[in-house]
RNA sequence: GGCCCCGUCGUCUAGCGGCCUAGGACUCUGGCUUCUCAAGUCAGCUACGAGGGUUCGAAUCCCUUCGGGGCUACCA
């Protein structure tokens, strides 16, 4: 059917933000964004707000920040303009109206009549006779006469397009030779009794007129294809003109459920939040549903716009896996240079306010963070695990309390203190030489208990990071005031 | 109900007629390593939904069936 020879790839990304951008939204972004990278094309990102009663503002902003920060960045859309604007469908009423009406003018939709109520009737009796339930064309023909009688009725009429005998078919990138019966299709509205414009009609006016070539989007749309086929037909493009659809599989919830922008975790900003990283998601992301091959899984964003083809994408849905992405993420966070480490962590160390950034203090954040960095799955971990650094005392948590207050605890803290008092050169080396030899050695205790005591004593926690390191990045004074204080418990 | 899409380990996937007694990753289990927790490393568990064909040969092609999902709005 319709080729790209000669064309220039254009892909656009047009979500309705109705919530927080979700995993399968970003998961399409992600998608169409690749492949306008991988192709040289052009990624337009337009915003479908036809809908007024479920999109505000501050969706859409939402939505431009997370696309901004995951690095999807697009070349045409809010913000960055282009000749196709404006890109937001709010902004373009005039367009969908102007083309309404040259539709009702060639006989391609009419105006119909009926009251939501009488469809409703009709539906329901479709149902009850075990029939397709749709329109029924009832307003398909109306005389002059007819249209006098509901006008002074006081009736407000829709637009709705005509859908011919026949059949719609198309080729799908993903799914291949698609046809569906207009027997199934009924016809459909275009403009509602007030005015606006529905996503039908908007999404198929706007894709013609910013020339948008290739329609990757979610495969819950699929069977509305032949109904935006449809306005192209009115809008007289020609076939070879027409963009390629590609419709993509579901990201399901672990549950087996279309994931739903109810639960908490399928927005992005959640995953942001926790500390998760823009390219561990979008390379998580892109493993569901497509794979590079080659039992290749660690894709970086620019790898990532080199290898993706559409022919790779499946046409199975696909459950989203928490385990996994952190699993990404983990990997993701220890290949990261201390610099960057440091970068993504502070903000998470002052939001928590364990530190308020001073430059001392960014000094020995800078200094813990590589003893923490193959420890943590997200930044949001951090917090926890550097708080003992940054604390005058340590609380003892509950469940290690008993395990510090024993006698041979005590006796173990007693002898590392005073081992500890004569030290000249804090080092972590030479905190362990002389511990192991004055508690594994000479008191022939199992490294694990005796270092147990110590660890609770100056981090406050059964897990840490290294205790000698950890006790060096203390300070001798520090960690001696606490074994100190651990003593008297 | 009607129309449509989908079906390989628990999960994501590789596979596109012989390389498959099905490979990788995550998870899980066990071992090693070890100052805790991790990380690392080694090993193990576990899959072609079912039934018919086609073929010398099928996870790969065809049919049926079962299962999951979507659409069926003056939502997108």
């Amino acid at each position: 059917m319709s080729t790209t020879e000669g064309r220039k790839v254009k892909v656009r990304f047009a979500p309705s933000p109705t919530g927080d951008l979700h995993v399968g939204n970003i998961r399409t972004a992600l998608f169409d964004w690749a492949y306008a990278r991988h192709t040289g094309g052009t990624f337009l990102f337009r915003i479908e707000d036809t809908d007024t009663t479920r999109v505000t503002d501050e969706y859409i902003n939402a939505a431009i920040d997370t696309l901004k920060w995951l690095g999807l960045d697009w070349d045409e859309g809010p913000e960055v303009g282009g000749d196709n604007g404006p890109y937001l469908q709010s902004m373009r009423l005039d367009i969908y109206a102007h083309w309404a009406s040259k539709f009702i003018e060639q006989k391609d939709a009419y105006y119909c009549y009926c009251s939501p109520e009488e469809l409703e009737t009709v539906r329901e009796a479709q149902r009850a006779a075990n029939q397709a339930p749709g329109y029924n064309g009832h307003c398909r023909d109306l005389t002059l006469d007819q249209i006098e009688e509901y006008k002074t009725e006081g009736r407000i009429p829709v637009v709705r397009m005509r859908m011919p005998d026949g059949k719609t078919t198309f080729n799908d990138l993903i799914r291949g030779e698609m046809e569906f019966d207009h027997k199934f299709v009924p016809d459909f509205v275009l403009v509602r009794g007030d005015g606006s414009p529905l996503y039908t009609l908007a999404v198929a006016v706007d894709d013609v007129l910013m020339k948008v070539t290739h329609i990757l989007r979610g495969e819950d749309l699929l069977s509305s294809t032949p109904r935006q086929i449809r306005v192209y037909q009115a809008m007289g493009v020609a076939l070879e003109e027409y963009p390629i659809f590609a419709h993509l599989p579901f990201v399901m919830g672990a549950d087996n459920a279309k994931l739903s922008k109810r639960n908490g975790e399928v927005s992005i900003a959640w995953y942001r939040d926790k500390g998760f990283l823009p390219e561990a998601i979008c390379n998580y992301l892109a493993l569901l549903g497509w794979s590079p091959g080659e039992d290749r899984e660690n894709v970086t964003m620019k790898e990532l716009s080199e290898l993706f083809t559409v022919e790779r994408v499946n046409s199975s849905p696909a459950r989203f896996d928490m385990k996994k992405l952190e699993a990404i993420n983990g990997d993701k966070i220890r290949a990261l240079t201390i610099d960057e480490f440091l970068t993504w962590a502070l903000p998470f160390l002052i939001k928590s306010k364990i530190i308020t950034g001073t430059p001392e203090e960014i000094v020995l954040v800078k200094r813990a963070l590589p003893l923490i960095q193959e420890r943590i799955i997200m930044f949001s971990e951090i917090p926890a695990m550097l708080k003992f650094l940054f604390v005058k005392e340590v609380t003892v948590e509950a469940d290690s309390m008993a395990q510090i207050t024993d006698l041979s605890a005590k006796d173990v803290l007693r002898r590392s203190l005073k081992e500890l008092e004569l030290m000249s050169d804090w080092t972590h080396a030479n905190i362990e030489a002389a511990l192991r030899a004055s508690l594994v050695e000479e008191l022939g205790l199992k490294p694990r208990i005796a270092f147990g005591a110590l660890r609770i004593a100056t981090t406050g926690s059964k897990i840490s990071p290294p205790l000698f390191e950890s006790m060096e990045l203390l300070g001798k004074a520090a960690s001696l005031a606490r074994i100190s204080a651990a003593l008297i418990l």
